[in-house]
DNA sequence: AAATTATGCCAACAATACTGGCATATCTTG
DNA sequence: CAAGATATGCCAGTATTGTTGGCATAATTT
């Protein structure tokens, strides 16, 4: 059915030129970006499907790894998502066994994470991929472009306000 | 329910240490990029949720206006998305005039895509606050280090047989 | 004529995000 | 101390975007 898409009539055949750099817009950078990412996340992707497990898990075993003693509150800034997406996640991997919450020692609302010994694994089998991939990426750069690719990421975050 | 999550007993603490780089792992980029691609589609992101469109929308509409006149299969190549998912993003944005298909003028099976002069303007609006903010990220870097970003970045993806 | 290719579409499912609400334990404050 | 605020957990429901597998049609190739 509908399969009259072009050689109907009058409709003239819109924009056939491609969008280039227009007006200061750097669409090359954004590409770029979006292959690097895409390839980038490719790697752990690979490895958590046999676990069973997903991105979100990956971040928060990242983080936790990071950042043991950090708080559910922490982790739910650092990921910028909600409680609840957060909620499933987090149990799954505390049942599975790698991570653990201790009640805060001052304020015994808060639940602080911890990585197991398996979870550090998981996290280093994780980012060992991830790092390899920066490395020849990072082929032949020299230092003043390395600091300038961590300074470029680093400006492209937001600059909020209390942090 | 289970709020006896500490002070049990002889449960060791574990790992309380951050895992810095270790054994040459680069957990400080793997951080960054992640920071930066979060903020990154932030703000296309807010702008689509006015439209009724999504993230998957605003690729297939870049993509077609940088390569205008690529078929179903190229875009497939490129986002390295399913078949389906694409279908269903895609007639969308044709069905909202965003994005037109032509029949090959060679092979008559293919449906080249187009942009409509509103896709285009929507492309547009979607790049910019991502431009701006990479030119912000760029702000007093050297063109070495401009060129070494991409170089970085395009160091990261893949590197493929046939392309 | 038969096989292959490019595409469209259907059904079903999974992961991850969201909202809004309610419950509990704990801390803070009037 | 009672009341309110806070940190967390959990439930129900929904949306987006990804997946698989299969079937259909038109067009091209063999």
């Amino acid at each position: 059915m509908s399969r009259q898409t072009g050689s109907k009539a009058g409709k003239p055949e819109p924009l056939a030129t491609p969008m280039e750099d227009t007006g200061g817009i750097d669409f090359e950078i954004i590409e770029l970006f979006f292959f690097a990412y895409r390839d980038f996340v490719s790697d752990p992707d690979a490895i958590l499907e046999k676990s069973g497990f997903g991105r979100a898990h990956h971040r928060v075993v990242h983080f936790v790894n990071r950042n043991p003693g950090m708080t559910v509150a922490d982790l739910l800034d650092t990921l910028k998502i909600t409680k609840q997406s957060l909620a499933r996640v987090l149990k799954q991997l505390i049942e599975s066994g790698y991570i653990r919450q201790v009640a805060g020692p001052e304020d015994r609302r808060q639940r602080k994470l911890y990585p197991t010994k398996s979870g550090r694994e998981l996290a280093l089998a994780l980012a060992e991929p991830q790092s390899r991939r920066i490395e020849r990426a990072f082929e032949g750069a020299s230092p003043q472009v390395r600091e300038g690719v961590k300074a470029f990421l680093s400006g492209m975050r937001d600059r909020k306000k209390a942090d």
